[in-house]
RNA sequence: GGAAAGGUGGGUGAGUGGCUUAAACCAACAGUUUGCUAAACUGUCGUAGGAGCAAUCCUACCGGGGGUUCGAAUCCCCCCCUUUCCGCCA
């Protein structure tokens, strides 16, 4: 949520933003948000008054019972009486206008970055580098869903009988492969400085409700009505909830933090292609990297995870390109994000792997998570995060990138997490 | 699942209807003193909303929501959560 301060102040700037993301309605729906705040506040300012006067005949009534002036506080009863119900309907009327804002305000995006780009949808993304040699595989490559039969590694017939489509069971060395990219992961992210989580997988409404998955993408966690928990689509969501409603101190900044965690996901709508073998699953490991930054630092520290996630990718070896994201394709809360994609060679498709993001102070505005400067002055933090890295599509692209007649080579990075350098 | 006790500011914790404007202590910050550090002393120190150029003023907030009352942290009702014990259990 836009702090409502920031819309009173800076209009016909967010207006302008607003267009990149090709939202159609910015100017109506900020000039509704700015009449409705209008009033609220003069309705706010009203009933102040009137309560103010209410505490104020309280008092005087204490002081003539004491004094035995039962007649008088009488009299003065009877007015707070009055008061009392002019207060109720100016509450009421209140109340309304404070719903409608809060109502209009969720339907309004974040900000994009001055560096976004106006665009419709993914085919506006601007190609910001690409590195790596793109494999030119035999003639008899196999994808990688074949692969995973050829090796027994991935079994998603299994999956299928145990609990349904989308959920694999990982045997043997397939296992052990996940287990060490997700080693491998964590102790880099480590190195780079970061804190880790072990988080809790299902959640609460209010959690949801904190990172923005409520209720706009209701329908996409998986719900546990008994205990009324959510199953997390992300480390995000735990994570970053750390700091809901929380008041840092400048010092503490900035945080960094990283967590495991099986992720889960309906993936309503989804079909075709796209779900082949391990592009899309409902459930998934990935190591997730979270910042709680200083507003004036946010941009450099998404910098700085970009390079992480770049370092990664090359020591899997695996050919990358870095997408800047356009206005359109941008997620609702974000204000400027990088999508990493691999070479997935015998799909002959890019596969996006990992998500880099600025949310500015717009997760931090609803989480209310704030931090006293320096000058003791109390402001909204900048919250980003990103995946460091989702397993799935990297297991795809290193199985088909990486297939020889001998068997499916590790790079060398993950081999002392692996012990083992060949799958056959 | 059963029983009991609780939920008060950054922390500990007092407060059973109006002299609460939430005590006190700790932490934090500033100053004084001081070879340094520390200690001591003095002062400052919640969040949010609103009015105002400003000093400042007003309002709300004691887990959440309702209610009683002229007046609620305090009394009543519902809900949530935590802790302890019992049961079950990796």
């Amino acid at each position: 949520m836009l702090p409502i301060q920031n819309i009173r102040e800076n209009a016909d700037k967010i207006i302008e933003s607003l267009k990149k993301r090709n939202f159609k309605d910015a100017a109506e729906k900020i000039s509704e948000a700015l009449q409705l705040d209008k009033h609220r506040r003069e309705l706010k300012q009203k009933s102040d008054e009137v309560l103010s006067e209410i505490n104020r005949l309280s008092k005087e009534v204490g002081t003539y019972m004491k004094e035995g002036k039962a007649d008088l506080a009488q009299q003065i009863k009877e007015k707070v009486a009055q008061l009392k119900e002019q207060g109720k309907s100016i509450d009421e009327e209140l109340d309304k206008f404070e719903k409608s804002l809060e109502q209009i305000m969720l339907t309004i995006p974040n900000t994009p970055h001055e560096s976004v780009r106006e665009g419709k949808s993914a085919e506006d993304n601007e190609i910001v580098s690409q590195e790596g040699n793109i494999p030119t595989l035999p003639k008899d490559a196999l994808p990688h869903w074949e692969l995973t039969a050829k090796y027994d590694i991935v079994d998603f017939e299994l999956g299928n009988k145990i609990t349904g489509a989308g959920f694999p069971v990982y045997k043997g060395k397939g296992a052990r492969l996940q287990r060490a990219l997700i080693n491998f992961f964590l102790e880099s992210a480590i190195d780079a400085g970061y804190h880790e989580i072990q988080p809790p997988l299902l959640v609460n409404a209010a959690s949801g409700y904190g990172t923005g998955q409520l209720p706009d993408k209701d329908g996409q966690m998986y719900y546990a009505p008994l205990d009324d928990l959510y199953l997390i689509p992300t480390a995000e969501v735990p994570v970053t909830n750390i700091y809901r409603d929380v008041l840092l101190q400048g010092s503490q900044l900035p945080i960094k933090n990283v967590a495991y965690s099986s992720c889960f996901r309906r993936e309503a709508g989804s079909y075709g292609k796209d779900v082949r073998g391990l592009n899309r699953l409902h459930q998934f490991d990935k190591v997730e990297i979270v910042q709680v930054q200083h507003p004036e630092k946010s941009y450099q520290a998404l910098e700085e995870m970009v390079a992480h996630v770049t370092s990664l990718l090359r020591k899997l070896e695996l050919p990358f390109r870095v997408l800047r994201l356009c206005g359109g394709d941008m997620g609702f809360t974000s204000a400027l994000t990088y999508d990493f994609e691999v070479y997935s060679a015998a799909q002959q498709r890019w596969l996006e792997v990992s998500s880099v993001s600025n949310f500015e102070s717009f997760q931090a505005n609803r989480m209310k998570c704030r931090f006293k400067d320096e000058t003791g002055k109390t402001m909204l933090v900048h919250t980003l995060n990103g995946s460091a890295l989702a397993l799935p599509r990297i297991v795809a692209a290193l199985l088909e990138n990486n297939q020889t007649p001998e068997g499916i080579r590790i790079p060398a990075a993950l081999v002392p997490y692996t012990k083992f350098d060949l799958i056959d």
